[in-house]
DNA sequence: CTGTTAGCGCATTCAG
DNA sequence: CTGAATGCGCTAACAG
């Protein structure tokens, strides 16, 4: 069997309904002043020979765009990220849109290749969780009048409609709690402070200790760790200071399943009983986090919901006429639930 | 600040650098046949106009492509099925194609739009993991040379290129290894044998029964739980059978997820100490698998790899002059992990 | 109700 | 080395 690539264009379908290309189109637009006999037949032809419309041809012409909105993640494969992604394509093809989904692995150089191919492919707009502080790759889609939303992590110097998390306020909660269950030495596990979230969670935790009166100790802090394979390093080197840590504070869920591993590993070394093991804060919730060895507590949120903010924000944007008013800032509720063990 | 909805046409660039439209195509091309310091005003005209040429309008010419795959994942929040798309993504982009990602939720009607719409955006190829048993879209999209990738499951009835594991091999030896370990009472959780891996994955739990001369017990059998939480339940039936298993085969990681939840939290209401409950056998590894309150042993294979076999088969097809040779049926090993915990 | 003309942005073909 | 003409698939705008 050989692959016949061909693909029917309209004036095909016209010939075989034996009308013009025209009446095709009208009969595919909803069928304003087509006959409906002549409309079944059309129909029909179409059925018959597999018929879809170009959107690309269509989308050139003036007025019509592509239907397509660009998401650029840093990670795919992360749980919280692949579910934000599902909340944004859910809500996008609420309005028959589709996702042209990139990775940029935490790679600022990829996201701007990204960003530059979607616009090639003229995205209406564009949802990213940026990995860049760097502006101007965004500020140019701008510009073009391809609107941009940030997800999750602001960018610096970019004016850009955002939804983000309450990470200070959260922070600051999760680490209240800690220090109000008798904990003074709060080890921190988080992503480097050049990312946005990171800066904001460890914001938050650095101004909870200051409001109870506890000094930071920066031989406490890692931040840095992005991978759980990290995270266990890091925890590694907490667990073997003279004086550990009683809790570690994780800034993500990479953070805190590294910590729970090592600490899961060493307890089954059985050196030292389980209770001796630092509890865990967890900014993030994830799977089984109830199967941890020592006491912990989550800090949680739902990415699907922060998809579909952010889509809606950029949805909105596209539908409305003007320059559909000012940007938006919105910042996502966290709850702290205490003990999930 | 309005937003200027104005994307740079070639001719503006062309305008602008003082040449004719094709001196501006031809640089972006190569450069062939365009002087040097033409060339340098081109581009500089590209740079200040923020221009990026129309691939949409590039791809409706004869000869070229969208550079478009089409993905359509049952869930993609599901992490297996995230790594899954981060492989064919990472694939794609490295011959600068994208991917344009949808969610069927495990429905063959959203399944069938979905193919339509990518069909219609003229994508190149469609890498699916069918929710549905039918083949009529997915044929129709082969026939006008769109060729079709199944990942993880087949479809009876389409000759497809086709990656999936060793469910089969990868039960049995899962199976076995319970018996061999002394279980002659072992539960089942699975999907509906109406979905592919769920038959094939049966069949070889079946398969290992037999083999060692244990008979079938219907009611340790449970095909159908596709949650956590609807794996929790069945769980929960078997735990409270008068004569439970001593072990239970897990066909996938939210079966696997929702058994461990379960056993879990009974062990925490300590009504019977750990060893009493079931140890378990997942089809699929997970995150934090070893923190399993019971032994576990895995069947662990490697969804991104899926991912980047199910892409290198599309693009071989898509690269591939003629029909690109008969369709090839790729079964991807899987590796049997005992006692993780 | 239906068909013709024209043009969206781009690049192949053919003249210079 | 450069430009003009032409047409990809589609659909407003304008006849009829």
């Amino acid at each position: 069997m050989t692959a016949r690539s061909h693909r029917p264009t309209i004036k095909e379908v016209a010939l075989r309904a034996g009308v013009s290309p025209m009446t095709v189109s009208r009969t595919l637009s909803g069928g304003l002043n087509v006959k409906p006999d002549v409309q079944e037949r059309v129909l029909a032809a179409v059925a018959e020979l597999g018929y879809h419309r170009n959107e690309n041809a269509r989308s050139i012409r003036p007025g019509h765009s592509s239907g397509l909105i660009g998401v650029a993640i840093t990670n795919i494969a992360n749980p919280y990220y692949s579910t934000f992604a599902l909340g944004v394509e859910e809500e996008a093809a609420l309005t028959g849109r589709r996702i042209l989904l990139g990775n940029t692995s935490e790679d600022a150089a990829r996201e701007n290749a990204l960003v530059s191919d979607f616009l090639g492919r003229r995205v209406e707009g564009l949802i990213v969780v940026p990995a860049s502080a760097e502006p101007d790759h965004l500020a140019a889609s701008q510009k073009q009048g391809v609107p941009v939303v940030l997800a999750s992590r602001r960018v610096e110097g970019l004016d850009a409609d955002s939804v983000v998390l309450a990470d200070d306020e959260g922070a600051h909660r999760g680490t209240i709690a800690l220090i109000d269950g008798g904990h003074t030495r709060i080890g921190y596990l988080g992503n480097t402070l050049a990312i946005f979230t990171g800066r904001r969670r460890h914001a938050g935790f650095v101004r909870a200790l200051e409001e109870r009166g506890l000094r930071l100790d920066a031989s406490l802090v890692a931040a840095g760790p992005q991978t759980v394979e990290q995270a266990r390093e890091a925890t590694r080197a907490l667990l073997r200071m003279k004086n550990p840590p009683t809790a570690i504070f994780c800034a993500n869920n990479r953070n805190a399943i590294g910590a729970i591993k090592e600490i899961s590993t060493q307890i089954g070394a059985g050196l030292k009983p389980a209770t001796a093991y630092p509890e865990i804060m967890s900014f993030d919730d994830f799977e089984l986090a109830e199967l941890s060895p020592v006491p912990i507590s989550v800090i949680d949120h739902d990415p699907r919901e922060l998809g579909r903010t952010a889509a809606r924000l950029l949805l909105d944007r596209l539908d409305a006429d003007g320059d559909g008013g000012p940007m938006r800032e919105i910042e996502l509720p966290v709850e702290l639930r205490t003990h999930l063990r």
